[in-house]
DNA sequence: TTTATTTATACTCAAATTGAGCATAAATGG
DNA sequence: CCATTTATGCTCAATTTGAGTATAAATAAA
């Protein structure tokens, strides 16, 4: 069927977020036929032609996609056979990485061109269960977890595994799991993406309400992206890469919890941000609904690569030896 | 020269990394004649036969490393040209992983074994700068900064970037930056594989004695693994997959300040790992020197993946919004 | 057999951080 | 002018962290 049975062929995916209109949203391409399951951006990865693969994503990303790539990191590199439908011509290994870019300025933007930037989506629409910005998720109590315990009347292996991921029997909820609570839900089979790989078109039996679903292993790449941002938040300044170049602490706490998916207490928020130094005023101020906002815009070019909130050491450095 | 130009092959390197003896140490497989570099141990991804990546490299260890297996991770998957000598056949793309090995219980290792377990490697043999633990390397302000503020006279372009990763002018030293710092040190040239890849073949200009140097791109891999090791230290409760199955509170320490390059405050550390409820008395003591100390395993089978110091949500949540 | 030395463990205390809330300021829309 | 909304300032208790001092229980040396 495939030309060689070993030739390996390099995907580059990438999960494109952006912020906007108090949404997280990714970036999509290709059909919205109804059968046909949208997909990340995409290219493969030439080595003729790309020094690196990031080069070879930057130049995908342009092509199909006219965004400017903020913070960009490589997330995970999959080879999983099951998940890619026999009949491909060669082995893929897709590399999956997250990019983000930042928001025009609220005030810039052409009011014509919002329609025509092309194909975004909401992130939750993928994860409906991850927003806890307005409770806990009916649809966990409702749905997910009877059906995992369904599953797992017949195999009891991944009790734990549920436990932990969906914070239940005294664990808490850690909002870092997506990929793990994802993972799951494939197992169980209770996402599209599943039953397809399992042949099953998602005709036989009834189409499970679990989000959106995405071609091939691309939910798995966006919910490893989501992970890896809602973890890198707490140590790394990566936020700002979300933001225009001016804002308020409001939108950049509002920004905040799109991601982490939870709601945040305002005063203690600016206090952390204020604290962090990140930040610094530009005098002017944007006026809204209430009591017109500072704007600030990040520090100098502070790159992202300095602790958010302070170092995790943990127990205490000492001093050194003496001897 | 090569067969196909744009022919893939995946290899997949892994940094395994044990405890032993108060050393941090890792897996070297290869020559040891003195001019072959050694390397990793590594061996082809072949999809057809390995159903995942995790798995082929889990064959190539054991057929290569006679080890058991704790923690795996991926780490990165690089595939710069740059860093490949030419004449290869192929591409090659290399997936890194970094995968821990529990120590044997002391008293049960066979101590004619200990010579027969293969090649390991001294961690900071390959990064003498990253071993604070008798304090500031003085290989730091007597060789390293120096030669980078030569590099940084032509080229002013990294100082930032210097700064940032050195701790330098205000910012802190930050342990988790080795990855940072090792390509510092190759893009200016001053670790030996730099000088490998430019084809000189390190006999021109006098050897730099920046740690020892690796195969083709593994000590970048290696400086990956350590970066990840202990950033991960802090959020996730790998060290115990460096851990025997019983231990004092004082290996634990030793093992975790071996990862980050740094001591710790002893009485505070056992207040941490107490408070984190991760540990058990075993009703077993262990004597050395002094008093006895008390050994403790890791209760019931907890996994690994809950954190280990609480979350660093910050800022505080608050209340699921009202309406 | 005492004594110094070493290591483990217990406890204290001040400083810093966090979580939660009250109070006030400065706009807008009746 | 007043109710409403949002931003910002400030307080206060609880918890966590950083850095010690004190004591316990062993070994090595005198």
């Amino acid at each position: 069927m495939s030309a060689n049975p070993s030739e390996i062929l390099i995907d580059l995916s990438t999960a494109i977020l952006r912020q906007h209109d108090e949404r997280l949203q990714c970036r999509l391409v290709g059909e919205s036929s109804a059968t046909q399951a949208k997909r990340l951006p995409f290219g493969p990865f030439m080595p003729d032609q790309h020094r690196t693969m990031e080069i070879g994503l930057r130049h995908w990303v342009r092509e199909q996609v006219g965004v400017d790539l903020a913070h960009v990191e490589q997330l995970y590199t999959f080879a999983d056979q099951g998940r890619h439908a026999s009949g491909e011509a060669a082995h893929i290994v897709s590399v999956g990485y997250l990019a983000l870019t930042r928001t025009r300025e609220p005030d810039k933007t052409p009011p014509e061109a919002a329609s025509e930037d092309g194909d975004w989506q909401d992130l939750y629409a993928f994860f409906p269960w991850e927003d806890w910005r307005q409770g806990r998720p009916e649809l966990l109590d409702a749905q997910i977890l009877p059906a995992l315990d369904k599953w797992l009347e017949k195999d009891a292996q991944a009790a734990d595994r549920v436990r932990l991921a969906f914070g239940r029997e005294g664990a808490q909820w850690d909002e870092e799991f997506v990929l793990e609570r994802y993972e799951l839900l494939y197992e169980a089979a209770l996402v599209e993406e599943a039953l397809i790989d399992q042949g099953k078109q998602g005709r036989q039996r009834p189409k499970p309400a679990l989000g959106l679903a995405l071609h091939l292993d691309h939910r798995r790449i966006l919910a490893t992206a989501l992970g890896r941002l809602r973890s890198k938040l707490k140590y790394r300044p990566v936020i700002f890469d979300l933001m225009p170049a001016g804002f308020t602490l409001r939108a950049l706490q509002s920004t905040t919890e799109m991601v982490m998916g939870v709601n945040l207490h305002q005063q203690n928020f600016r206090r952390l941000v204020e604290k962090s130094g990140f930040l610094i005023s530009t005098g002017r101020t944007q006026r809204a609904r209430g009591r017109p906002a500072e704007v600030f815009r990040l520090r100098h070019n502070e790159r992202t690569e300095r602790p958010l909130s302070g170092l995790r050491v943990s127990a205490g450095r000492a001093k050194p030896n003496s001897k």
